[in-house]
DNA sequence: CATGAATGAGCCTTCATTCAT
DNA sequence: AATGAATGAAGGCTCATTCAT
């Protein structure tokens, strides 16, 4: 139509995206209008995030994305402006809708520590879900002077504030301290949660990643100390 | 001739640079080789770190860590081997040195908590200290598919058996609870640390990163749970 | 199908567009041809023209000639065989149309020096009613090596053939010496009328460039010398 | 020494050309330095200038530049910026070398038809030394949109400028007519020179472009008409 | 030991051209 | 006839590494 390509491209990485998770009705339209063409825009952005998983980003070439997706070197340039922004499309989209997801597993759960488990629980399944993204994620999420920083900046920023929303509602019904320092405690958690997602993946990905949630929460909550030692 | 170097190089990707911290009465003859040629050494390790912290370690070239270090080119490579050994050596000497520094600190203090604490602080401290250091640490830890892997997990692995033998003194004492997943634990406890020097990066550094040590230990400990039974 | 448009595009770049001004008669017939499908020939053929102008040949693409005329860019090979050969058709049609018009002009005067008056006037005024011609004719008169090329020398010797019958004429019947370089002559007015051109058009097209026919003409006919001989 | 070939690169796109000219004393100093090095800058530029003269400046590749020169594609960059510098290195050191020649040339003689017939001849004599200057001064001159047109444009107007002086010197000594519009007889002289070689290369450089030097003086100081006859 | 000019492999990106629709 | 997505060859440029001085 009259919809060209190129069009679409800037429709995805704009406002396109946002209306995919704020619309749920037209989700499946705009997907439909992505999966034409083969679905050319998701099978690079995969093989890229692949690519990316396997190599690191400056050390992958277009040549093998382009290999990788089965597609010429120069459609990639049809999909993306760039190698950057390549990347940057991984957060706008596929990293963004997975957080999305994790704010709808938190709706689910009724108290704090609930919500908190089913965050952790979905985060981790997701992540051992897509392998290639868990370990992108990491890597890139890590660096300073990337041109996608403000994006990654912003996607930090979203899992940090649902946090911190479970933590007040948690102090709220009385599951939680209230002299807890609340900026420090919401990367406490992430911070704890990346760090074993991290070691899974030097592991090598060999055990079931979601078996960590019940530990994971139980330090969180009681933490390593024998309190109850205080008054035997 | 070459040789010469080249023995020197190998000497302190090896064992050289553990024998420079235990044996400290050859420190200083040790110290007096590398401070030949006026450190050429170490001039190029440090600007090499600057030049790796403002722009990543793929973005930086070996002009602008010459030009930083104030030699040739070539020069560079009388002390390294290529590009990727200035970055294994960052973590073979660099980071190495102050994370046997820790170990020292942790010797200082009798009980776990307070060897847990004396730790965080001091790795905080260091990590204040040399910004760049942090910088660099903290991208290169989270990547994967890096030549100087090994060096680099080797690395963590031995911060995390600091933090073990920490918490299984604790366990022994009785100030640490002993239904702890302990490998868990360490990566727990790594991983906050991390993060909370993360942010404090990507903040700018502004505030005293020290001051989060308190905060931090307290978490570990006691959990951010309302742990009622402490009063019941 | 493809046969059609192929057959029209040969016969366009070949005797197509001398018979087109040689044989009115017909004119009309062909650029009704030309004038079916929105005119697409001529619109692909001005935008070319205005996109060369603005960046030359070679930093010119077929996408920007394409958004320029308003047709997709596969349409644009539909009516020219290549990048090249719009060039091409620029000279054989579009310069050439112009070109003809000289002749025309020519034939209105008597004598010799208001024949080379009302051609010069022609020329400067044409140039300057389609600024874009001016500049892609200038530049591209002024290469070696263009796959045009041909045409091109065919297109100046066109011009000269002029120059030379008005001087041969002038000579006749007394109004200009005998003892001429003929074949230096042509290009000493050619050469005058292009710097003069070139000027105009570096100098942003700020003034009107048939100011200059009289001024011209003069320096051709009186030279700068104060010849005395005029006065004795 | 410390004068690398970067500092020589900017050294001669800056005032280093100037002095070259300014100071005879040091030029040959200079030139030592250049020719430093296998005199690879002189060797590039000379490659450079060959190859576009041949292909055009566009469809000129480094490679084939760092072929001709005898050295490596990179070594291009070490002694200019990029490909659009070759060409401003060009304008910039090797014709502004020859105007100022001319200007010379010019000094020799006493009388203002002689300063001009020098100048022509001069002109003549060096583009016909240096063909594929010639060639590419040309082409260049009539281009517009090019990074290097301001530099191209201030080349043009030294050479302009020496017309006029002598022109003016014509018409205060009284060999030369008063009512002359300057501006344009500058560049009709230009013109007309620039159109002679213009031939003179297109037909293969077959005949002696400096015989041309009278009959071109004596079209400019007589013009074509037949103006003695009338009254002899 | 030190230098830094030289190298050339390799990569990102552009764009003329094709062809299925 | 018209489209424009897809192609992939080609080229400018970078930069790690070498080596003659």
């Amino acid at each position: 139509m009259i919809c060209g390509l190129r069009t679409m491209q800037r429709f995805a990485a704009g406002q396109g995206v946002d209306i995919l998770f704020r619309m749920p009705a037209l989700q499946e339209a705009i997907i439909s209008i992505k999966d034409k063409n083969n679905g050319k825009y998701h099978r690079i952005l995969e093989a890229a995030v692949m690519v990316f998983a396997q190599q690191g980003f400056y050390q992958s070439t277009i040549s093998q994305i382009a290999r990788e997706a089965g597609v010429a070197d120069g459609t990639i340039y049809l999909y993306f402006k760039n190698k950057d922004d390549i990347l940057l499309q991984f957060f706008t989209y596929k990293t963004k809708q997975v957080f999305d997801l994790f704010r709808e597993e938190v709706a689910k759960a009724d108290n704090a520590v609930e919500k908190l488990r089913n965050l952790i629980r979905r985060h981790l399944e997701e992540f051992q879900r897509d392998k290639n993204m868990a370990i992108v994620y990491q890597a890139e999420t890590h660096q300073n002077s990337r041109s996608a920083e403000p994006q990654i900046r912003e996607m930090s920023k979203m899992y940090l504030d649902i946090v911190s929303e479970i933590v007040e509602q948690g102090q709220a019904d009385g599951s939680m301290r209230k002299d807890l320092y609340l900026s420090l405690v919401k990367r406490f958690i992430l911070g704890a949660v990346d760090e074993t997602i991290n070691n899974w993946l030097h592991s090598g990905g060999k055990y079931d990643l979601t078996s960590m949630v019940d530990p994971l929460i139980d330090l969180f909550i009681r933490g390593i100390g024998n309190n109850r030692a205080d008054h035997s």
